[in-house]
DNA sequence: GCTAGATGTTCTCTCCTAGTTAACACCAGC
DNA sequence: GCTGGTGTTAACTAGGAGAGAACATCTAGC
């Protein structure tokens, strides 16, 4: 069995970044050197029972979680590395916010970052976390308004999954055509290309989650 | 606020105590000298994590549960070994429907999964993808219903977005605590301690969000 | 280009403390 | 009385928790 505590540095080090904060910034409020939290995270050091606790607590995570085999053992592959698909593109709601993301995420909505595409689609951000490629928001389509003027449908990575709140949405996925009611949902492979368009005469609202593959990546 | 690390020496007796266990058994099967335990029981010395870790997991408990205060219940096995961490009662809502799933899924508000717990607390799904450790859901909160009936604080690995549709949430993440209303919004880390309790006289209803880590895997 | 400020890392060194051994006092049952 | 169990405390030591300084990158600004 692989020992918990040889994970320790390193599951330190994940927890850290998600945070944004620099090593140098836990050392701080923790009161220690910065270069023990890089022996720590290394593994070349380990902390004590108080600078364990404190560390937990200042990263609000319990004890336990850092104790946990860190993720999978993502050892990078050499070569799938390099470049995506020519996604770049399409435009698709992930990561095009602004940077703040925190651990916790709350928002109001009266002040919600907003997005306006130009064809009469608009998106809210209703979280922003310091997971990447996901987005968790409010969409409307103004009455005529679709995801793509052109028409064309767009795929990518990853799943899609939405739930109407108020007006209509016709929704295509692949042959499969659906229009979208209060109270209705959906999720699908967003692999498969779609389209979304509203083609009734009220603005259509509906609360959406898109993530790509890759939720957390080091 | 007590220092936390005060009370792990007395915290240890208490939950040894229960075990049955005699202090040089525990030395006997953590390798270190009986005199030792005595000195950490007393506070007279602190042990490394390494020897924190062994000894939670000697005592089958979690390494949280020796920094709490005395006086909560821990659900100590009476005897060590043949019971797991307690954190298995922890339900939380990952692949807990039944088995259909595909790459496109759309469900009408008449004809959702719909899971109930003993405690008030409903959860509809609203989508099944062929993602595995994903959920999205419409939950209900009848009044006074909460997360836990033992009103403990639970954690998973993850992330969490939620919406307010309807009714009151009051949401406890780490220390925050927060007062979701309807078009209010949030997300999470979900290894973060959390809680859900509906302290509001009307059911409270949201669109929920959950998914691990990995969110897909071969 | 240079500087000034961040970032994380890797040395070397010191002092503290995790953990030891010993002897201690208390019980049971034989 | 012994012999086995229990928990406690003193004196000691070896090892590692943690500091400090210098290191190599970066990025932003002049």
């Amino acid at each position: 069995m692989t020992d918990p505590i040889a994970y320790l540095g390193p599951r330190l080090k994940e927890i850290r970044m998600k945070t944004g904060l620099s090593l140098r910034e836990i050392a701080r409020q923790l009161e220690v050197s910065p270069s023990f939290v890089s022996q720590i995270e290394n593994g070349k050091s380990q902390p004590s029972v108080a600078t364990l606790y404190a560390l937990a607590k200042l990263l609000s995570v319990p004890v336990d979680v850092l104790f946990e085999s860190a993720g999978d053992p993502v050892a990078a592959p050499t070569k799938a590395n390099d470049l995506e698909v020519n996604r770049n593109n399409f435009d698709h709601p992930t990561d095009v916010w602004d940077s703040s993301r925190a651990r916790i995420s709350a928002v109001n909505p009266n002040n919600r970052s907003i997005i306006t595409m130009d064809s009469g689609v608009t998106w809210e951000r209703l979280a922003a976390t310091s997971e990447e490629s996901v987005n968790f928001m409010e969409i409307v389509y103004e009455p005529g308004a679709e995801t793509n003027k052109s028409g064309d449908m767009i795929f990518h990575d990853g799943f899609e999954y939405g739930y109407a709140l108020a007006g209509e949405l016709e929704v295509t996925i692949g042959d499969l055509v659906l229009q979208l009611s209060p109270g209705h949902s959906m999720g699908f492979d967003s692999s498969i290309p779609h389209r979304f368009r509203n083609t009734g005469s009220t603005q259509f609202r509906g609360i959406w989650f898109v993530h790509g593959h890759n939720v957390d990546h080091s």
